[in-house]
DNA sequence: TGTACATCAGTGAACGCGCGTTCACTGATGTAC
DNA sequence: TGTACATCAGTGAACGCGCGTTCACTGATGTAC
């Protein structure tokens, strides 16, 4: 094992230089913007020039993908790591909320204004299936399902779940799961442009507010 | 009256110039988002050479300012014609659809990703406040609220409300206000950026879904 | 109605800039025998 | 251990581009008497 995959120095520099160079592209997305990335500027502040950077990636466009890729990884990651810490549906929710408020730009890489045109790779469909995948197993786990009446929505989810994958969750738990991320995207993506600022509230304590109402005990919005 | 706002040719033709301009600006906005905009394509587009574009915004950034403002305004003016022609709090959410569905781009003027260190003119707050103030109106028209019980958060409004401004809605009223605005933009921001694309489900059913759950007959998430 | 003047839309040249990307190269690091 | 060769990170020059913006100007449109 420490045999195949045991790095040269060479390799061991060169996976340096990459993470320098995308930590330098993180600064300045959050600085001004993802459009506003230069890789002539990147260089610089490493003390190369700009054609150096060819060799650790072919375009411009690559290394946004990657950064755009990275993110969600690392969404995935702070989830599943709720999760697998035992963390229930309000834990995710909170596990999101931190993991977005640790740096807003980059939950916009997620979730932010679409490029027209652009088509995302399967490899990062691939990770929101796995997002979705906790989602939905925290979903099962937050019972409150036997006795969940049936609606016209939830019927209908029943008969389109191909985003569920081959997960047996009930069709109340789908449409948790999904209402969980629409609704907690709906405050957080407030929340982080800033529409929020100068209206007094606590977002904190609205996104709370919106856990608790998820969670459903009595009575759906209002309840909390 | 026709003496002091008459219009002469040169001021009824300066104002088309600025609405064409406005015009093709949108359209690059919607073909290649917001950062492609370029004042010479535009000119081009016209027949025009770059320069004279300055005869009629002082820069590319206040043209910018100025879509992002119509969009607001825009936006404010469709909520307001669907409240003037009676529509309740779910008449409204439809109007918000519609609008955001008839120019996704638009939306994300007012939505999308903010620029780092952007901060918006008083006029666009302002126009935010009046968006604010239709749904206040809608939302305390929407009545369940006598017997709305007290929840900690609707107390937090009750003593955080400088958003509502002078408005008398009671707690359950503001946090209804609140919540559709959060719970819609969810929904509707997920929807425009293509994250639904291949779910299988309808958007529109998610959307009326949420909907039917604001207003809250019986058992909050879950009852539609 | 006609002439003299003022307004102002649009041009064309120019400035300075930074960008992404290619290419042939140098020189250091690592590998094989 | 030492030499010959291969690998490959980084350079510097160059290409072509389009951008926003300024400035002095031309020429058409409108105004005053």
């Amino acid at each position: 094992m420490a045999k195949t995959d045991a790095k040269t120095p060479r390799e061991r520099y060169r996976e340096q230089v990459r993470a320098e160079i995308k930590e330098r592209a993180r600064e300045q997305i959050a600085t001004a913007g993802a459009s506003a990335l230069s890789l002539n500027a990147i260089a610089r502040q490493l003390g190369m020039t700009g054609p150096a950077l060819y060799r650790y990636f072919a375009s411009r466009d690559d290394l946004i993908t990657e950064l755009v890729r990275d993110a969600y990884r690392s969404l995935a990651d702070a989830v599943a790591a709720a999760a697998a810490g035992g963390a229930d549906l309000a834990g995710l929710a909170h596990a999101l909320r931190d993991w977005a408020l640790a740096d807003p730009q980059r939950y916009f890489l997620v979730y932010g204004t679409p490029v027209p045109g652009y088509h995302a790779p399967d490899e990062i469909t691939g990770i929101a299936s796995e997002i979705m995948a906790t989602l939905l197993d925290a979903s099962v786990a937050a019972h409150a399902d036997t006795d969940a009446p049936v609606t016209p929505f939830t019927a209908h989810l029943a008969d389109h779940r191909r985003w569920a994958g081959d997960h047996d969750a009930p069709p109340a738990a789908l449409r948790r799961a999904l209402t969980f991320w629409t609704r907690l995207h709906g405050a957080l993506s407030l929340e982080l442009a800033g529409h929020f600022n100068g209206m007094g509230f606590d977002p904190a304590r609205l996104y709370a507010a919106e856990v608790a109402d998820l969670l459903g005990g009595s009575g759906g919005q209002g309840s909390v």
